[in-house]
DNA sequence: CGTGATAGAATTATCTATAATTTGCGATGG
DNA sequence: CCATCGCAAATTATAGATAATTCTATCACG
């Protein structure tokens, strides 16, 4: 998490302005000026443009040739073909990671989990609700799909932040737990079934916090 | 397909070098030289560094920050990965498609696989096949999910390329017209699942050609 | 008087040219 | 024979020049 000096200035630009997307400081349709953006980081333009060229590999921002480069627009339908393509995905990562799953692994996923139940805040939550994915996913040993998946956990997240910007209290996680008894049960194909119904859940169907109150119509799954 | 003036040298670049990669031009594991290329293309690295960037967020090179940037080596791991993605993928689109596909659309991908039954070369073949895919799973309206499929098709023909280079014989699409079939008869469901087991076909197992030859340990499916 | 078009100016993206680090390799000395 | 220093090549960053687009203001015409 830390910036590392090996980074190039382009990678650490581009993060610094991936967190202001995802976490809503930079709106959607917003205009990314890359001597703007040169100027508060006290550098030349080209390595601006480099950054934005990398966020709009990660979809969080689009590029139109020589009209300049806004953050990219997401609707409910975005949402959702994010959501399905979660899906589709991580349901692939987990039945080839499922052989490789360890003991220890599954235990850290359940504090992960336990995490996420005590997070305060958004952050905090999306934090540990991507641990515990990547903890499950990881041992597939698929780079390129874990790439895909990282992109799309970030999209998801800006989602997240936009919903709950303020006032945030933890679900309890059973779809998390559901699968950990499946996988420790051996059950693979019946923990990919549910991480598959889990994620698809994003941006789907109202949900009701605990002190019964009915937030806005998203769900709060990862 | 022809290089229009609306596009950015970066990108013109791009598309050039992405060719001769998949086309097996550049090896797997070849250094991309930025004043090489520039160069050649009478142009300034500055673009040239944006191609390159294109070309890893596509999948097709891989940079490490500050020592360069290589043509992705690819192993039969990474073909099965892919072929496993596009199956996940490419089953989710047509499953999304399949309400919008009209009898057009079918007629227009029966041309396709016929085209693709004549093809005297890989090339010519490679893209008839693209077209057919490319035709059944557009009407999804998924642009992300669309765009990644795209990225995986360029991995998948790579691997194409560099399995038959100089003879070819197009194979009879057996799979093409199970899966028009099944659309017609409105049986989605059996069409998606014909069209993720033909697609993870690619890379497991061997194949004969008409002629009774036996090729290298490869399918011919796309 | 209002609407539309056009020309010019300002802004912005793109490209070129040049300078500054950094890596890798080779030679030299211990 | 190994380690360290130094040189060469390549990547990364900066600054300046070019080209395209957008905005504005003026003028013609209805």
């Amino acid at each position: 998490m830390a910036k590392e000096k090996t980074d190039t200035l382009a990678i650490r630009i581009s993060r610094v302005l991936a967190e202001r997307i995802i976490s809503g400081a930079l709106e959607p349709g917003a205009r990314l000026r890359q001597d703007h953006v040169a100027a508060e980081f006290g550098a030349s333009h080209v390595p601006v443009r480099e950054a934005f060229q990398r966020l709009e590999a990660q979809g969080l921002a689009i590029s139109e040739p020589r009209r300049g480069v806004r953050v990219a627009a997401f609707d409910l339908r975005e949402v959702r073909e994010v959501a399905e393509m979660r899906a589709a995905l991580e349901a692939l990562a987990l039945r080839q990671a499922a052989p490789h799953l360890t003991r220890a692994i599954l235990d850290q996923a359940e504090d992960a989990t336990r995490a996420s139940e005590k997070a305060r805040d958004v952050g905090a939550w999306e934090e540990a609700n991507r641990r515990f994915h990547r903890l499950l996913l990881a041992p597939c040993a698929m780079p390129r799909l874990l790439a895909a998946i990282d992109d799309l956990h970030a999209a998801s997240a800006r989602f997240l932040f936009s919903a709950w910007r303020a006032e945030w209290e933890a679900p309890t996680e059973h779809d998390h737990r559901a699968i950990l008894a499946a996988l420790r049960e051996g059950q693979t194909e019946a923990a990919v079934t549910i991480l598959a119904r889990h994620v698809q859940r994003i941006g789907r169907r109202p949900v009701t916090s605990a002190t019964g109150t009915t937030r806005e119509a998203f769900a709060i799954v990862g």
